[in-house]
DNA sequence: TTGTATGCGTTATCAG
DNA sequence: CTGATAACGCATACAA
């Protein structure tokens, strides 16, 4: 590997010197600024990363928390996150933390170890955390008062779902909740149910993991009870519809399903879903850019970005 | 960030005596190895890993190289690699390369300025780069001879799908191509071959190109030419399923589909859709498994995983 | 068995 | 405008 001592020892100067032109920093002479750019292009000069993070204290590399990248719903994210970081330079180190708070908290001391730039967490638990540093942190999807956050507009998602239901004619409503404390998951519910109040549709609350019970002892009783079927996302949407088709219950006829996310398989599953699509690319470029601005020392305030309804089959 | 030196003056030692407790090298008392242990219990002591990296210029980082993180293959085996790293206290780094020489090469130079450990690389092309390191690399799912790899049985998955189709009463087969120059995807048309000129059953071969173009302008009078279409992924045999079923024809009646991967979403496309499953977790884990061998100077052969059909109703 | 000193590759603070 | 030099936090060869 070529170093800066090579580099300056090539064009005859000290490594302040050349330091100093690659840097932009401080002052240098055009004729040589311009042998040391030369050089450096010459010998293929990249600089140590390792070296430069040690030194400021501070990576070029930030911290991604995510419950379980094979979650479909988090590729998306991380591939917006990546292409923004590689752009300014930036990589990304992942954590998967299945929703558990001593990994978290490992990933956190894993971040610090290594002197990263800040931390993008879609793990919410990370504000109880208390070895988290004084990096900046952005939350994905989740939001806590007093931290920085961007999220799709999940309130308005929880009303569209509603809504859509409603127009479709729907009487009894289920209302599948999704992850407990999980403020993303917590508005669409509180969505769907005002809506559901205002129009006084009927509806029965089930949770997640209740769902799990329902669906592996295949209670179709129990789900032909009502007409509409609101998912807290289409992975779990793709289940219902699964257990409801092999059962020979009829959809959207009998029983229509909305999911929530509008995953790219959500148009081929049968039959093809509707939901509410969410920009999730969107939010990991976005989470990214306000990371930088807090680096920077620049105020910056919690984003919201829309959400709108994608009707298909389903429906 | 309490460092060597703060335990050092906290024990009452020097950061020579710490460092070589902590790394279990060199010689210590029993009892100052208590001391010290204790000490760095208390002071909840971590080590900066970065400083740890400049120091032996190799880091605990491994970069890991994927066309597309959301292409739902790689989330998973990506899971596979973090799971088996952080078990073994290293962390990845991810680049998206988008079958990108020069995104590739760029990666590649990252890694490097990152002293990293290693690379898995899931892009072949990163054979050809002239700036690989000495670093061990592992190809994975890509075969290129002279370069340590591990791969799902290509070949056998390629004539189990034919094989399948085969039973099954198929009489004239569309081969649809992989990705070119891919050792895996040619594989598995090369098995598919095989079996389907041993069995002398007519087929055509279409290039994943060509599909796009069929696809998109709905051509279905060529795809109703056949009764058995093979794809090189489930990803294309949703698009296929796709098409079919919105322009009436029947599957598996009047033409039987086959994908290959067996992605979590298969079991919910309709038809439900008959695969090759390959345990692409477990490529993910041994893959890390083998970099690691080769990093303690092991000897090391590529492996080849072993895959299998999964029926569905697809054909 | 422990301590001293050096270097890993940078950046930054000083003099000159 | 440029050059020594001291950190950054750790590991290790060598001295004691």
């Amino acid at each position: 590997m070529v170093t800066l001592k090579d580099l300056a020892k090539e064009v005859g100067v000290s490594v302040a010197t050349v330091s100093r032109v690659l840097n932009n920093s401080g002052y240098a002479s055009p004729e040589m600024r311009k042998r040391v750019m030369q050089a450096a292009e010459r010998m293929n000069y990249k600089p140590n990363e390792v070296a430069r993070a040690l030194n400021t204290s501070r990576s070029n590399i930030i911290g991604v928390l995510v419950p379980d990248i094979s979650n479909p719903y988090f590729p998306k994210v991380i591939r917006g996150i990546e292409d923004e970081a590689i752009k300014n330079n930036y990589r990304i180190l992942i954590g998967n933390t299945d929703h558990d708070f001593d990994k978290e908290s490992k990933y956190l001391e894993i971040f610090n170890q290594n002197n990263c730039a800040g931390i993008i967490s879609a793990t919410w638990t990370v504000t109880r955390q208390d070895n988290l540093t004084t990096r900046p942190v952005v939350l994905l999807d989740r939001v806590v008062k007093e931290h920085i956050s961007i999220e799709a507009d999940n309130l308005k998602g929880g009303k569209l779902q509603a809504h859509h239901l409603i127009q479709q004619g729907v009487h009894h409503v289920l209302l599948i909740k999704g992850l407990e404390d999980y403020s993303s998951f917590e508005n669409r519910t509180l969505g769907s149910r005002e809506v559901l109040g205002e129009n006084q549709v009927p509806y029965e609350i089930l949770s997640h993991t209740a769902l799990n019970g329902t669906l592996e002892s295949g209670d179709i009783a129990f789900l032909e009870k009502f007409d509409g079927i609101i998912c807290p996302n289409d992975l779990v949407a793709y289940r219902v519809l699964n257990v409801l088709i092999n059962h020979g219950v009829s959809v959207p006829d009998q029983v229509k399903v909305i999911g929530y996310d509008n995953l790219d398989f959500s148009q081929y599953v049968y039959p093809s879903l509707t939901t509410i699509e969410q920009p999730i690319y969107q939010l990991g470029r976005n989470a990214f850019k306000m990371l930088m601005k807090m680096n920077q020392g620049i105020e910056v305030e919690s984003e919201v970005l829309d959400v709108k309804l994608i009707k298909r089959n389903s429906t």
